[in-house]
RNA sequence: GCCGGUGUGGCGGAAUAGGCAGACGCCCGGGACUUAAAAUCCCGUGUGAGGCAACUCACGUACCGGUUCGAUCCCGGUCACCGGCACCA
């Protein structure tokens, strides 16, 4: 009989399925374990390989567990509120709810094909209205804490998406989707106040098990710096107030800039000399995009306030203002101090400028460049801080700046306020009415689900309104404040509303009453294991963090982080070694690679391909590698058919015990390419010495996660009692695992000269015996002395030898 | 520029509390089976030199240097590539 993988999974995926074989529950006794993938954008294109790592791994890793005696939540869902289906609905002229529902079936089909042992009984969908009641109700409960406000300020506009984005959406000044440029353009905006969140999205780092690279990246996203705000004088009756993490070289700040859109430039109109000159830069500024201002940087550019001077506190010195779009208004305070001996920036702007630089931190030579050293130097040019190093001078200064009550430490951030808004169709409504009264007032919660209307174009407007403005029944309701006219909020939620807590709605999938039951909560607590790309590392994680944190301060969940573990995987690139892209031509289809090879065979590559956080590129050669080994795996099985016993053979005990504990260890480190070659290497010594029953049961175990129909064939076939999936994890002992005699290396001067066999755990004193009597070893010894020799056990000895010295 | 990571055969990749470099797989070569081929099974396969031969010697983990009986691993320096951030005061 031969291995008809198509035949065979389609078979095992009815059984699981009728049997509910993963069905979690909540009145188990067990431990529990809730593994998590990120849920799929059902988009159009279909499943890609690159969904296939990540979620094998996962599998693997929840069958592996439940075999292990957990009760494991492995859910999944769809995250399929969204901009391609949208536009994709624009184009095809068919509404994205129906190509939503297309795209999902599609997904699943493909996604079952591969045999993942998810609880599909808690499928969700974000855009179902049931779920995204829920998305709505946390929305409010943010607005009623003061967490979601609107604000006119200027936000990323997306020229081809005609919409908003976030600024984590915002890579190198392209839209994070499309590619497409982001211009500045002045909004008004939903926002989410995630920066009030800042400190505790950095402090609760330390709780989780992430990548370390993980944590890194969102600390340096969150950007906390530690400094001073210090109040200048000017010669107006205003203060000019700025941030430095530098109070130390405060003796050394010989002029000050303000960014061109600091509020002090309106109220100082009437005082300026040079108004018309400021009010142009101001509009170059203004008219330079994001890029422009970011990509002149090394030609600093900016216009003095003449008629206003500042006044330094520490030496009473008059110093000149500044207006340069160097200084950014949405940073800190929007005005800084400039000290050109100790900043690159203000270095380039004195010189530019002909300004005076001088030298406060010894250590540099600043007519060349500025000294920057935050660790050494000593203060000089700096009245009373004179003498002292930076550390202690920056303590005194800001004792003297706090006593004088002009200075305070102070933290900033570089997070920004989450633009919470999208003017697009295919989105979760935003519960919000504008009354002519009463202002933004909440929609009822009784209200929710809000739904989406129905609408005849969904096409984006010219003018950057939402298509859902243009359905003037919708939009015209009564305020649930006065019941007076009031217009509802036509944005809709980005993408990422729904992706930042779906994870809870898995729990408790079904609850139409809450969100999720305190009794499934307390239960399932949060998620042990998430793995995920690193692309969502400030965006989808960051944000659902934040949101978690908000319902724990409120009550819905007992857990202050989402996920007790975090990790990634790498990408999977073409056959050339370049990103898969449709342009390239070089797009692995998973399904053609099952229709081909079946499933199980798709699993073990992708698994083997390479280290899993690592990218790797797809091989169509080394697939038959896998496949070749799942043909090994037949047809030794059904040789071993006829015998009866259940315990492995005495010739393959060590090796058996071995593997179990490789494979078992490798799978929670995810390190499932070298598990896989130890069941090779496992199956290559069957095929040398031979296999019975009893061995090959417990290959098919350890196979089981990895190609799981196959291993319930070869179970069935062999009978086996059961289910594969649903067996105990085999255990392994120590004791067997060892043979009795070890090859050990024997280096002279630490060069391998050859190769022992000794008892094991043999005396040091016997392994030397045994070294020098080697036939090899003992014809050097006949010109040399043994001056020292060092015995690693049971693996290496090390002979230092000298040559004899002939003239005695 | 700053932060993080990586660099090993023809290829994907193993092995680091310092201890036989190249597990496992692909490709390639040889053999068995076959009328023949495919498939399968067995053997070989880092590079160079020598030998009829079992074999022997030298070199080898990006590059240069150090510590050590012994370094892919630790330390100092250099180069290349990848990812993130980037006028954040």
């Amino acid at each position: 009989m031969n291995y008809n993988s198509k035949a065979i999974e389609k078979k095992w995926q009815n059984i699981w399925s009728e049997k509910r074989c993963f069905k979690a529950h909540e009145n188990s006794d067990k431990e529990k374990l809730y593994t998590l993938i990120e849920f799929p954008y059902p988009s159009g294109n279909g499943l890609h390989v690159g969904h296939a790592r990540p979620y094998t791994a996962m599998d693997i890793v929840s069958r592996k567990k439940r075999m292990q005696g957990y009760n494991v939540l492995f859910p999944m869902g769809w995250d399929a509120f969204g901009l391609p289906t949208e536009n994709y609905a624009i184009a095809k002229k068919i509404h994205p709810a129906k190509v939503t529902e297309e795209n999902i079936k599609g997904f699943k089909a493909q996604i079952n094909a591969l045999g993942y042992s998810f609880d599909w009984d808690r499928e969700i969908s974000t855009t179902d209205p049931e779920y995204y009641k829920w998305t709505q109700w946390i929305f409010l409960q943010l607005y009623k804490r003061g967490l979601a406000y609107k604000a006119t300020m200027p936000v990323n506009w997306c020229t081809s998406c005609k919409c908003v984005l976030a600024n984590e959406e915002v890579v190198d000044n392209a839209c994070e989707r499309c590619g497409s440029s982001v211009v500045r353009k002045e909004k008004s905006q939903w926002m989410l106040k995630i920066t009030e969140y800042a400190q505790r999205l950095i402090d609760d780092l330390d709780e989780v098990d992430y990548l370390e690279r993980v944590k890194l990246q969102q600390k340096n996203w969150i950007g906390r710096s530690t400094g001073v705000e210090v109040d200048f004088q000017t010669t107006e009756s205003d203060i000019i107030r700025v941030f430095t993490t530098r109070p130390d070289t405060l003796f050394g700040s010989t002029y000050m800039v303000i960014s061109p859109e600091h509020k002090l430039l309106t109220k100082w109109e009437s005082k300026l000399e040079n108004n018309n000159e400021i009010k142009a830069y101001q509009e170059k500024a203004a008219a330079k995009s994001d890029f422009e201002r970011t990509e002149l940087n090394k030609e600093k550019t900016g216009v003095e306030l003449k008629g206003i001077k500042a006044i330094n506190p520490v030496n009473g010195q008059m110093i000149p203002i500044y207006i340069s779009d160097y200084v950014l208004a949405t940073y800190g305070t929007g005005a800084i101090m400039a000290v050109p001996g100790h900043d690159e920036r203000d270095w380039a702007f004195a010189k530019a400028f002909g300004l005076p630089i001088i030298e406060v931190v010894k250590g540099g030579d600043i007519s060349q460049a500025p000294y920057t050293d935050t660790q050494s130097g000593i203060m000089v040019n700096s009245g009373f801080l004179d003498g002292l190093d930076v550390s202690e001078a920056k303590e005194k200064i800001t004792r003297w700046l706090s006593e004088k009550g002009i200075g305070f430490e102070k933290v900033n951030f570089k997070l920004r306020d989450w633009v919470f808004s999208r003017q697009r169709y295919w989105g979760e409504p935003i519960p919000i009415v504008h009354c002519e009264k009463c202002g933004y007032v909440a929609v009822d919660e009784s209200e929710l689900p809000l739904i989406l209307p129905e609408v005849e174009s969904y096409e984006t407007t010219e003018t950057g309104e939402s298509p859902l403005a243009q359905i003037k029944d919708w939009v015209n309701t009564k305020c649930p404040q006065c019941g007076g006219k009031a217009e509802r909020e036509t944005d809709t939620m980005p993408q990422w509303a729904g992706s930042s807590w779906y994870f809870l709605r898995y729990m408790d999938p079904h609850n139409d009453k809450e969100l999720v039951s305190k009794r499934a909560v307390e239960y399932w607590n949060r998620v042990d294991w998430y793995n995920g790309g690193m692309e969502h590392t400030t965006l989808h994680l960051l944000y659902s963090r934040f949101w978690h944190k908000f319902l724990y301060d409120i009550g819905v969940v007992p857990t202050v982080e989402p996920y007790a573990k975090r990790t990634s995987h790498g990408m999977i690139l073409g056959e050339d070694g370049q990103k898969m892209s449709k342009s390239r031509g070089n797009v692995v289809n998973p399904t053609e690679v099952i229709e081909r090879y079946g499933a199980d065979t798709m699993r073990m590559y992708i698994m083997f391909i390479g280290d899993f956080e690592k990218t790797a590129p797809w091989s169509s050669e080394a697939v038959k590698g896998c496949r070749r080994f799942l043909e090994r795996v037949w047809n030794l099985s059904l040789k071993a058919k006829t015998g009866k016993g259940e315990n492995c053979s005495e010739i393959n005990e060590a090796s058996i015990h071995r593997t179990i504990k490789k494979v078992g260890e490798d799978i929670d480190a995810m390190k499932f390419n070298t598990a896989i070659a130890a069941l090779m290497t496992l199956v290559n010594v069957f095929y040398e010495k031979g296999a019975e029953r009893g061995d090959i049961k417990t290959l098919l175990l350890l196979l089981s996660p990895f190609a799981p129909h196959i291993a319930d064939e070869l179970w069935e076939q062999l009978g086996f009692k059961g289910l594969a999936s649903m067996q105990p994890w085999p255990a392994y002992d120590e004791s067997k695992m060892t043979e009795s005699t070890k090859t050990i290396a024997v280096q002279v001067n630490g060069k391998l000269k050859t190769t022992i066999d000794v008892k094991t755990d043999s005396e040091d004193n016997a392994v030397i015996m045994a070294a020098i009597s080697d036939e090899k070893i003992s014809k050097l010894l006949k010109t040399s002395d043994l001056t020292k020799s060092i015995v690693v056990r049971n693996k290496l000895i090390n002979l230092i030898l000298k040559p004899k010295n002939l003239d005695n």
